[in-house]
DNA sequence: CAATTTATGTCAGTCCATGACAGATGACAA
DNA sequence: TTGTCATCTGTCATGGACTGACATAAATTG
């Protein structure tokens, strides 16, 4: 690796953790961009080359986030029952970023600071989780055997488990800084959803097809 | 009703009639807030005074919606057991919202193309539903005797049905602008999640508690 | 009509974000 | 080493979303 890169790279490094500084010490809403530059001392032109947004930098987790759990359910055997792929999948994402924390628990802790004293973040950070949404019902799809652009099944079966790992993680803000506090409950919502869910459904061996009418097939 | 509340009435109308003509002819991005305040014949910083923001005002309807639904909820017979009374209301919604767009069909095919043209306006929505999941949430607790802030069974099974929603609109966009296909999709998807549901979870006759570790109850 | 309340317009200013251009700097070959 | 090239960076200018402060105009009330 060059020096350019590696200078980038660190410059990257610096303003995540003079953002994160700041926001910690003032809030996110109250830091401005132009702080956080200056704070690396880099013009707030800069800023924008790496980050898209003052929210990409804050959500920029989420990109690491989309490739562990995309990853984890394309890892699944074949074999395994579709919807017991993707608890599993969940399940490993889950560790795979404890175990990403545990390396950087410095990091970790004050991203979690941060998202405890602006929950919106948070819901925000799920609302565009809908990319990685899609990437997993296409694999479900496959998995399942059937269309996803015609069933809704596939979707809807993302959708309620992925809803499930959204609760865990709210029930964690306001006051469940810690790592292992996150994952347990998230771990906690997840076994719910799975009671919660009656088995072999996701074996599409139900009677009615999935069909869901669009403007092609039902005009009406 | 006073001349002024008229008056006033008649602004917030004029501008979003205004606002979503434009939107319809340029899109939501394209359209300034100067552009819509000049169409109504108002200064911008009237605009301000009557929606908090741009998109507020595009995505009015969702308050709306948030009534429409707790409203539901609230209505359904004590007796009914929780879950049915979640679905029974959602369906209630609706066939509300239905009678509503009937009434008023022209805003309501504009709407839908502006969102159908911007699908983030629509997770954005979605996003904001987390207010409305809350107060459900309190309501489903009192109804299964529990208390939401420690259990989040009550928390995951809204979590759960409103995903099913979601998917059911998200299916109608891209081509099913009609308000039948809307419902039919939204009914449809509730009908799928409610098949999905192992039946009797929401009695929490369940062995283990739903107790989350929180800081204080598990300062792991 | 007079007094009070409230909505609106104007103005100035902040912040987020982006395009254009020029200068600095690392990469790389001769 | 040197010169070329690609790329990163700062500076400047701009636009759009939003807000606070203050003056004005309009409606309400008596």
């Amino acid at each position: 690796m060059g020096l350019r890169e590696r200078k980038k790279h660190q410059t990257r490094l610096a303003l995540m953790d003079g953002a994160f500084e700041l926001f910690l010490a003032q809030g996110y809403e109250a830091t401005t961009v132009d702080q956080i530059a200056a704070a690396v001392d880099v013009s707030p032109r800069t800023f924008f080359r790496y980050f898209g947004s003052k929210e990409d930098l804050a959500l920029d987790f989420t990109v690491e986030y989309e490739e562990l759990i995309t990853g984890a359910l394309a890892a699944r055997p074949e074999d395994e029952p579709p919807l017991e792929a993707l608890f599993h999948a969940f399940r490993e994402f889950i560790h795979l970023m404890e175990r990403n924390a545990e390396e950087d628990t410095e990091r970790f802790l004050k991203h979690r600071q941060v998202i405890d004293a602006n929950p919106a973040l948070l819901t925000t950070s799920f609302a565009r989780m809908a990319e990685t949404e899609k990437l997993l019902t296409v694999e479900m799809a496959r998995r399942q055997g059937t269309d996803p652009a015609t069933d809704p099944r596939p979707r809807l079966l993302v959708a309620l488990v992925t809803s499930a790992i959204r609760v865990g993680f709210e029930c964690s803000v306001d006051g469940a800084t810690h790592l292992r506090t996150l994952v347990a409950n998230v771990e906690r919502t997840l076994t719910l959803a799975e009671q919660a869910l009656r088995p072999g459904w996701d074996q599409l061996s139900l009677g009615s097809s999935g069909q869901v009418a669009t403007k092609a097939s039902s005009p009406g």
